[in-house]
DNA sequence: GCGACAG
DNA sequence: ATCTTGTCGC
């Protein structure tokens, strides 16, 4: 798959914010996507005391959950982690790994936000965007909002606010273990995208796609050394 | 000023 | 994210 958008580097911080708030506005909130037949999952692992670091995107079967492809990059940490910048320390390797992918997948999953940002474009807006793909932000912890408790049982969800603003959901994919938030990256909707999570995420925690492309990337971080 | 803060 | 052992709980 190739980029939809070329984006300028961000020389600064005030840069890459400025970004944000430029492109916040071209992301899809609603469903936008025919048959999804291959959903891809991606994750970056770093090296322990260097700059170096692995990304992989696995290509998921979406029916089957079986892996069709894997991709692996090699790169460098080219960002540092800055809280609501974590797309562009994360954004390069992970475009580099997609773009080396024969399968274009119907659907991405990302490890992080969505729309649960504070500019309301987090990671997976970013890749939607630049992609112009259907994508699932779907973070282990949040970033901004609140929620209610969320019910016990797996499914189970309430609404992350920000404010009275809807920006999320926590979503409870397995019973008796913490909820995930999900939100909406681009092109597909949040009620959607709780289906998509709760559909690959069959029996652990984190979905299929995620826990795939984190075990290609730990491997290959094993290997490297 | 102090705390919070995706990975 | 990464560094790390044993340990509490179902």
């Amino acid at each position: 798959m190739h980029p939809y958008l070329d984006l300028p580097w961000p020389a600064d911080e005030a840069a890459a914010e400025d970004q944000q708030r430029r492109l916040a506005p071209l992301v899809e909130r609603e469903d936008r996507f025919a048959d999804i037949r291959y959903v891809a999952g991606v994750d970056v692992a770093y090296a322990a005391h260097s700059d170096r670091l692995v990304a992989a995107a696995v290509v998921l079967d979406a029916t089957s959950l079986a892996v069709v492809e894997q991709s692996l990059v090699e790169d460098v940490v080219r960002f540092p982690y800055i809280p609501g910048l974590f797309s562009f320390r994360e954004l390069p390797p992970i475009a580099a790994a997609l773009q080396r992918l024969q399968t274009p997948p119907d659907l991405i999953v990302c490890d992080g936000q969505g729309l649960a940002h504070p500019r309301r474009f987090g990671l997976a807006c970013h890749l939607g965007v630049m992609f112009d793909v259907p994508v699932i932000g779907c973070g282990k912890t949040r970033l901004v909002g609140r929620h209610a408790p969320v019910g016990p049982a797996r499914g189970e969800h309430a609404d992350l606010l920000d404010g009275d603003e809807i920006i999320g959901s926590a979503l409870r994919t397995r019973t008796g273990i913490n909820p995930l938030y999900v939100s909406v990256g681009h092109r597909i909707g949040l009620a959607s995208a709780r289906d998509w999570v709760l559909r690959l995420s069959p029996t652990y925690r984190l979905p299929e796609t995620t826990r795939a492309a984190d075990h290609l990337v730990q491997e290959a971080l094993k290997v490297a050394d």
